[in-house]
DNA sequence: GCCTGATATTTGAAGCTTAAAACAAGCCGC
DNA sequence: GCGGCTTGTTTTAAGCTTCAAATATCAGGC
């Protein structure tokens, strides 16, 4: 079945009731969440769409492609295309397109890897490097910009209750990937 | 992360504006706007993703034409393309497509307007809002389930420090929109 | 050596997204 | 009612993104 995650910490939880009926839940239940969910996204996409919006007009640079640099910059050693997958949480065939139009505008090197043939090592060209050096000046200025209303205090809370969601999100996340202790089942099934 | 670069052998330090002086001036600051930033980005993508990936797989729909459901299914009497694309904050072209799409499916209805001639009304059909609903309710679920880790005391601090950056984000982008001719302002010219 | 399963990447199709230009219709002052 | 500005929508080109399938290589067990 489904495990409960329950958030409670020591706190009286005032009648655990009814999860009956998923058609009779009230919606005011989760209308908090919901609202949450929605200012979080709206913020991200406020910003998100600024940066661009900036990138593009100063530097005529996509996000997309500031982002894989800024990965790169701290991996003078270079990394796997999977790596740069990992940590921009995007799709492998994302990254090779991304990639490919970098090596094309020389701001990013690609070899193969001499450990593993089917690896291809990338790294930022010292252009490449120059390049996200100016970006980053102004990107980090922009941030500050627009998240400025903050005192210390409040950036720390603020910091914080987001770190508190980000666990439960891995963890609603994680529970719902792994329905499935047995892997084996060769006998059918989808794929 | 970041040392001081003395790679800028002129005079392109020297805090030329005044009004932002205090932003500019201390760099060791904007790391934890940056830091701040980059988890807010980091939390969105993950849950973004997450529902992303079930609505694909519990009702092969994209999170796209569920974002624009939603917006139609509170507004009975129809809105413009104009007001949607303002409404989920992406370009109007876009609001094109995807309309397209959710006409040809069944799900949406679009007529011209009676008083603008110019403007096209749309409304979810009878379909368009069952299905809709049908999704609401687990979607609902999902996130309440992933942001499930905080308390109502937090839940609500979360809200406010969120709408704290939300305003100072729109101040910084209604700023920057704003090339005042009357003033003299810097325009961003080459300096 | 040869299987078998796992990992790294690429490819292809479909869809999403933007910016910019084109087009259509409303609005307004004269 | 004629210009000229604004607003609503579509179109176009380029790029981004995902998923799923295909390819290539690796790592062990035999």
């Amino acid at each position: 079945m489904h495990e409960r995650v329950s958030a409670d910490r020591g706190a009286i939880d005032p009648v655990p009731l009814d999860h009956e009926a998923k058609a009779l839940e009230a919606p005011a239940e989760h209308a908090a969440e919901l609202r949450l969910w929605l200012r979080l996204l709206t913020l991200t996409t406020m910003i998100e769409g600024e940066v661009r919006r900036r990138l593009r007009e100063r530097f005529d640079v996509t996000l997309p492609r500031f982002d894989l640099m800024a990965q790169l910059v701290r991996a003078p050693d270079g990394m796997t295309l999977s790596d740069v997958s990992k940590r921009m949480m995007v799709s492998n065939g994302n990254v090779t397109g991304l990639v490919e139009r970098l090596v094309e505008s020389g701001h990013v090197d690609r070899r193969v890897s001499e450990t593993d043939r089917r690896a291809q090592v990338i790294r930022l060209t010292e252009e490449g490097r120059a390049a996200f050096r100016a970006m980053a000046v102004e990107h980090e200025a922009w941030i500050a910009e627009m998240l400025g209303g903050l005192d210390a205090g409040e950036s720390e809370a603020l910091m914080g209750l987001l770190g508190t969601v980000k666990a439960s999100t891995r963890a609603a996340i994680d529970a719902n990937a792994r329905p499935r202790t047995d892997r084996n089942a060769a006998t059918g099934g989808p794929r």
